[in-house]
Formats: C-alpha cells, structure tokens, sequence
DNA sequence: AGACTAAATAGCCATATGGCTATTTAGTTT
DNA sequence: AAACTAAATAGCCATATGGCTATTTAGTCT
C-alpha cells in the first residue's frame, strides 16, 4: 500500500503533474522547471523530492546542473501515467508548458551575473 | 486539470481507496463502511463528500440508510481505478476488507439500541 | 404528530502541504 | 585555494487534511 500510495500523492499536485509532463519530454535541470512552471527554485527541489520518493524520478549530474529524468523501471507510476496521458494532453496549462519548453535555454536561464 | 486533480486527490488517500474498493462489490451505507474500516462514522461521511465532490459515487436512499455506489458514467475515474485494481487487489487491508465485507449485516449494525 | 435512526454538519485538534525568503551544501572552474 | 553557481535545506506562514466528539438534519415508522 505504502509505494501506490506515495505515488498516488505524488500525482496528487497541479504542479507536480506539469514537471512529470515535462521530464516525459527530456531531461530537466532544476532552474529550467522552475522557470517553466513560474514558481521559485526551492518549490521546485521540494516537489522532486516527493516524486523522487516515490520512485518516479531520479537524478545525475551534467556539470552545472542535477538533470532529473523519469524513472523507466517504476511499472506502476508508468503504468498510471499512460493513463492519466490521455486526459493531460488535453489541458491548456500542459499545453503552454511544452510550448514554453521549447524556448528554454539552460545557459542564458540560469547563469547568475 | 481541476477535475482531474480532484480526482487524483480524492485517490490520495488509504481510507478512500479502501471504500473505492468496497464499493465496487456493492452498495453499501456510511454504518456499513465505518464498521469495516474502523472509523467513525463522521469520518466516513466526510470521506464520501470528497469521492462524491470527484464525481466518483452517487448514493441513493433506500429506506433508513442512504446507498452509496460507484459511478458508472465517469470515464477518467474507472479509467484510473481499473489501473490501480492490479496493484490494489495485492494489497491485504484491502483483501481483508473484502472478507470483512461478507459478514456485515447491516440491520444488526446500525440498529441502535 | 411524535419517536426513532442514519447520515450530515460544526467545530476542535494535531499534522501535512505548498508557497516563500534566507542560508547552506556540493560540485565546477580558474 | 578561491570564486562561483545550481540545488538542497531550514524555517516561516497560511491553508488543507483527517481523525475525533457533539449536534443537527432528514427520512421512516407507528
């Protein structure tokens, strides 16, 4: 009961739906989310940790940054998200999310001057 | 994305699920749920509002309790339920609370004395 | 109408959540 | 080693959650 449940809780948040929306898409580095999604950073890192708790995500190093990705050998989360696919897909703020997405640019986002 | 989120929350919780699962054998009254469950009947009351704000169950009144059943016209919801039922069928809460289910009598438990 | 009973609601409490700012940590580069 | 930068963590706040008890509401039966 414990992992559905995680997972259940994990896919319980707006915002947490749009990232998993997201990383379906490619890799992710923690600023690029939060620019996307309009929340600030840390927001960000605490939402990865509720999906990385429930094994639907992880994470690695590229120099800079920590790129998150979705977990391929969590059936279960796979197998809820395939559903769920149908009815996101259809929404406006995923939509404009993968749109934005595309404009994205790692370096210029996150480099502090 | 709202109905779905309510959905998806409405999911994110044991004691939800558990009545889910229950109601998919059959109808049953909110003395009948808080029996097998272990909680008051308040608490399954409010339980039932959430599922029922979700556009999940519907109930009916049949003479002195009020029936609650699944909704057969929500497509999102049996679409995700039939995705959690090979995960939830493992689970031994809810296998035990299926053999509790088959002992309830319902005239005997509510019937105050 | 009055007695009775299941279910809903109100209100309390402790805990969880999700946003934020400020700070710390950890990895990179020169 | 020192400077720098992305990400994590700590801690604050307002709100939501899920349990409970006590009470009200609404439907049933004589």
């Amino acid at each position: 009961m414990k992992e559905l449940e995680k997972i259940i809780k994990a896919l319980a948040d707006r915002n947490r739906l749009r990232i998993i929306k997201l990383l379906e898409k490619r890799k992710l580095c923690v600023c690029e989310i939060a620019f996307i999604l309009g929340i600030t950073q840390p927001s960000v890192s605490r939402h990865l940790k509720k999906l990385s708790n429930a094994a639907m995500i992880d994470s690695e190093q590229d120099c800079f940054w920590t790129n998150y990705y979705l977990r391929k050998d969590n059936l279960t989360s796979r197998a809820l998200l395939t559903c769920l696919n149908k009815h996101l897909n259809k929404q406006s703020v995923i939509k404009h999310d993968l749109e934005k997405l595309k404009k994205v640019n790692r370096t210029r986002l996150c480099c502090k001057r």
